[in-house]
DNA sequence: CATAAAAATGATTACGACTCATTTATAATG
DNA sequence: CATTATAAATGAGTCGTAATCATTTTTATG
């Protein structure tokens, strides 16, 4: 009996973190009401605090969650035995089609970050969740497809940064995915090759008698 | 005595704003207390109500003129005379800076950005902001100095996104200001540059050349 | 079945955003 | 300068909601 009595217990934080994740995402945070949570979780109010400490802890572990799912599904959407640019191009598409479908949750993340005194934590799930990218870089690295003079997390900035504002970008503009988004990312990727190294004779070209033609330009409609 | 008056007004409404950024910052939107903000405003609290409608556009505000701030700097950050590759540079290199000085204004923008309804719209003054960047770049697609084959909005993200993780990373690690993080992005940044082909990697050709100079010889006869 | 411990409840409290009746300052008029 | 009208400012009070806690209900144990 105590095994279902434990099964009772985590089908209650179960009930509560779904409930709180659909409120959280029609109403934003702000417009969740606690009592809406508990009403949908069918318990009472009191009880949501049974489970967790306060308003803001319930969004932590509704975020929380909706990344380690990510994680999961991430780990799942790539291909094991294909090459670094194909896993590459998988992530980056999971990634991207995620931050679009669940942009909401996304949106709050951000909030759940925020711990209201000062500094702008780091969310382990996240942690983890990036780890996923890093263990494909490092790969790639390994096995000499990508060259290891640039740091890692500075790549991984690159990448991430680059979707979630492609994904804000496509869904303020009410476009779905776009593969040119990936098909941008993984060309700006051939940077990081190391084969392309050999291609500068270092004689004058002309785009910098461009350049030079533009600075004259401009100084001319100056005056 | 009517100037006074108006002068009076903006400087109350001033001091409103300069309160409220500074409680914000501090202490974050939601452990931000309108009481606090008006104390040191030196205002009743009901006057605050006055200047602005409710707390959400308090914070809209504060965020508002910080991105127009932002706008002034970023302008007066870049050489006129400079070349496209420079003036990127300038930029990246302000907005690094900026973000990392500013963390804190910078990740309550989010805050603002959510009118706690559903669409997690544009801010105006965002979208002026990145303007900056889009002039600079267009001037360079027109200068063949970049090609045009990537839309703009995909190279902007990729330039804020990736300049807004890499401020974040840093903040969180506590390491200040970090020059690779530009040099890198604008190695990235060659990508774009027209075809890397070897015997004429701007791809411009003598006519174009011409065509420059040709203007310049228009210019110079008319004054 | 009795009893203790755990879990759940919801009326009550605490707190902070926002309002509004009143007061104070400013402008307009003769 | 006195008088009146208008605009601006005030802060005590209202109201909504997160969080608490004394009480009740459920579950486990011998």
């Amino acid at each position: 009996m105590a095994d279902t009595q434990r099964q009772r217990l985590e089908a209650r934080e179960e009930a509560i973190l779904a409930a709180a994740t659909a409120v959280f995402g029609e109403s934003g945070v702000d417009g969740a009401r606690m009592a809406e949570i508990a009403r949908r979780a069918d318990v009472a109010e009191g009880t949501v605090y049974l489970y967790y400490k306060n308003k803001h802890e319930l969004l932590e572990a509704v975020v929380d969650r909706f990344w380690r799912e990510l994680t999961k599904g991430a780990i799942a959407a790539i291909s094991e035995g294909a090459s670094v640019s194909q896993q590459l191009h998988e992530l980056a598409s999971y990634h991207l089609q995620s931050l679009i479908d669940d942009f909401k949750i996304v949106e709050i993340t951000s909030r759940a970050r925020m711990r209201h005194g000062e500094p702008g934590r780091q969310l382990p799930q996240i942690r983890e969740y990036v780890r996923v990218f890093d263990a494909i870089m490092q790969r790639g690295i390994d096995l000499r497809e990508f060259s290891a003079d640039t740091a890692i997390w500075q790549i991984r900035d690159v990448f991430y940064g680059t979707l979630e504002h492609s994904a804000r970008t496509l869904v303020l503009r009410d476009q779905g995915f776009d593969p040119s988004v990936i098909d941008h990312l993984m060309r700006l990727f051939e940077q990081y090759r190391p084969s392309s190294q050999a291609d500068n004779p270092s004689g004058l070209d002309a785009s910098e008698i461009m350049q030079a033609l533009s600075r004259i330009e401009t100084k001319l409609s100056q005056s």
